[in-house]
DNA sequence: CCTACCGATCGGTAGG
DNA sequence: CCTACCGATCGGTAGG
């Protein structure tokens, strides 16, 4: 419902009715509708964070680490799009505190993702781009796919984990 | 205020005080809310298409004219962060008519895209990949841009879309 | 462009 | 988990 209606389109009354009980009772499950929203963002941050440190620190080629964390952030974001959108897209409604706790989770993931690319330039194998430049691009990209996947389409999360890869590492032009 | 705080989140009266008059007297400029948005999404929707049509027709290689709408698109999106950033994610909170016309419009744009795409990949020129998947992949990575570019940074935007440009067409393997 | 105001709705609490 | 309710705020209108 934060991603459909936006956190602050969304009212406790919403909540309330679509689970079928009054809003005061959310409140028993609940501290707050903040608290919520960062229980969600919190949540879905650990699945990135625990799919970056499976790969993190093994041993293998650049490209191969590279493509590996591909596919792991493509099938958290498949497997949870809600989760995704509003990790991504609501999780600055946060307050103060909170916004900066979410604001730092999400700049150290985006660094260790950097870290891999780096590691890949500094040894050669990788082209002489801008890594952080080349992160926030990847990464955009990545985290976009909760806006136009279809579960029940054509494509399945690892097949898309492939394409992307591809069309990362080899480039477009023949 | 749309960008920073969300649609949802900016009150007629937070806007009124931007601009240091009362709530009630804004509706002497504007009809409502919600057509203050609309207005803010059409506009951007034309830049963008005044860029792709500018190009379109155009007759040159397929690797030029890819190049050439991605600098543009980079273009609008750094001279206006805040429109672009509006344009991209509070066009939802449109009601029905405009939302369908805005989606339409999303869809027309990114579709037009893909035709520059897909005709390198005809032409042989560019490699065998999904143009659907690539074109949302670019567009969403260019889209992101505003997110966190930063106006009085390193990069400028014809360096931005120099460096996109090379990293997509090329690919990152050596 | 203002004052004055509308009915509706907001997040949340008290008390059971 | 409910009823009853709080003060605050919402988008918008009437009338000047």
């Amino acid at each position: 419902m934060f991603r459909e209606k936006g956190y602050a389109g969304t009212s406790m009354r919403d909540l309330a009715n679509a689970v079928g009980i009054e809003a005061a009772s959310l409140y028993n499950h609940i501290k707050s509708k903040e608290d919520l929203l960062l229980q969600i963002c919190v949540a879905v941050a650990q699945d990135f964070f625990d799919a970056l440190d499976e790969v993190k620190n093994v041993e293998m080629p650049a490209e191969k680490k590279l493509a590996l964390v591909i596919e792991k952030h493509v099938a958290i974001v498949t497997q949870n799009l809600d989760g995704a959108a509003v990790f991504l897209h609501e999780w600055r409604f946060l307050r103060k505190d909170n916004f900066d706790r979410l604001k730092n989770i999400r700049k150290k993931y985006r660094q260790e993702f950097q870290t891999i690319v780096q590691a890949g330039v500094e040894e050669g194998v990788f082209r002489n781009i801008n890594p952080k430049l080349y992160s926030l691009s990847v990464l955009s990209a990545l985290n976009w796919i909760y806006d136009w996947y279809k579960p029940n389409g054509e494509l399945t999360p690892s097949e898309l984990a492939k394409q992307f890869s591809y069309i990362l590492l080899e480039g477009l032009k023949k």
